[in-house]
DNA sequence: TCCGACCGTTGTGTATACATTGGAGGGGTC
DNA sequence: GACCCCTCCAATGTATACACAACGGTCGGA
């Protein structure tokens, strides 16, 4: 694999997951030193990130961007345009046959749910794989980029979720909810439950995360932290 | 500005008026000599490039992306759900200034293409601060690059609208529709009114368009040209 | 003591040299 | 004659060197 590629991933990863918190610089060469590769593959991972949204690179130094509750909603709002479109699409020209092994396994989510923290991992895995799935029912390639962007940016909000084992019941729940209206051919219904789905997740989402997600509590004023 | 900045505007002015061709291979050394830089700003710009879905760089070599009339289709999919939105939230959030100077703008419209070819630029003007006015009013950071990423690719489909004065008239009519929806704070007119647009839009697209937008009618089996 | 200018340091932008990979073409063998 | 393999080449991937611009610190003057 490429060193660009392998120094974009690792970033990423460690964007999404929280361990470089937003405000945190990222600088060339320090990167470069950090990662064991040269300016050139993590000159190209930021560029990358900076596209993806992930970081701001606007000046010196890319700075990992923030989350806040704003952000948040205007998140949602993009998502239900686009999750709505995407099942209904997926409702009107889906083949039938991986919505019926979702649903299959969606109806199991309850056991893997009242594991505690070794079923959030195969119980997410059956999340994504919906995702995927709708995506690739709606056939629809600029659709389908823009989603995966989104997903980027929500995987980022997901980690708040994943210690409220009674919310994700639910969203089991409703998730099951649109297998059932893309299977049943309802472009209507299945737009419409992605909606109420994604309601219930952002009133969670809300309920559930600082004021900026990752920003630190201590230490407003000390400046941007450089990694 | 930047060596790689005005690289990779100079690619997507190209690729956008169809002056670089679908199925152009785009080769670094190639570009770097033509557009006068080293290999370094070229490489960020087929990158970004290849961000935007302008071109495909997967293997050896930029290839310019072709657009199928499948792939129209596609586009104003997401066109519809990601601007309906749009207009929704422009007609609940929006200030009404903005909305007010366009609408006196387009009343003018009719007037302006009736002068043929040169009245084009100013009525283009006018409906691209119509897209602007609205992705501020919508004031979704998320939904404001999504939009633009859909601008983009509209931007290749729009040159054959160019030659139908009466689908012009028209659209400017639709879009006027829109505006005062949203003055009149109208989400669910907003966003409807939207849908007929993109509807009669996508219709003459599809209309005008030759089978795949740009593709050589000579020689489709001379392999990629290279550029 | 405070303000401003100059210089040093640091970081990014660009160019170029080197490494590596992928592919095309030719030759040999079955 | 066709297929496979080997070799060579060209284009991309990576590293590094150089240039320029911005920020900070310090020194001098008011």
């Amino acid at each position: 694999m490429r060193a660009s590629d392998r120094a974009y991933r690792t970033l990423r990863t460690e964007v999404l997951d929280g361990s470089l918190e937003p405000g945190t610089v990222l600088q060339e060469v320090e990167q470069a030193t950090r990662l064991g590769v040269s300016r050139t593959p993590v000159r190209e991972a930021l560029r990358q990130l900076a596209a993806d949204g992930l970081v701001d690179a606007s000046g010196r130094g890319a700075v990992v961007t923030a989350l806040s509750r704003d952000d948040i909603a205007a998140l949602y709002e993009l998502r239900e345009a686009l999750e709505a479109k995407a099942a209904a699409l997926a409702a009107q020209r889906g083949d039938a046959v991986p919505f019926l092994l979702i649903r299959d396994r969606l109806l199991g989510a309850p056991q893997l749910l009242a594991q505690g923290e070794p079923g959030l991992v195969p119980y997410f895995d059956i999340v994504d794989d919906l995702d995927d799935a709708i995506e690739e029912a709606a056939a629809n390639p600029f659709l389908a980029t823009a989603l995966r962007s989104v997903q980027l940016h929500s995987a980022r909000i997901r980690r708040f979720s994943r210690h409220n084992p009674e919310r994700l019941r639910a969203a089991a729940g409703e998730h099951l909810l649109i297998v059932e209206a893309i299977l049943a051919r309802d472009a209507e219904l299945a737009s419409q439950a992605t909606h109420v789905h994604l309601h219930m997740s952002l009133t969670n989402a809300l309920a559930t995360a600082p004021g900026t997600v990752g920003e630190a509590d201590e230490g407003t004023a000390l400046g941007p932290r450089v990694a």
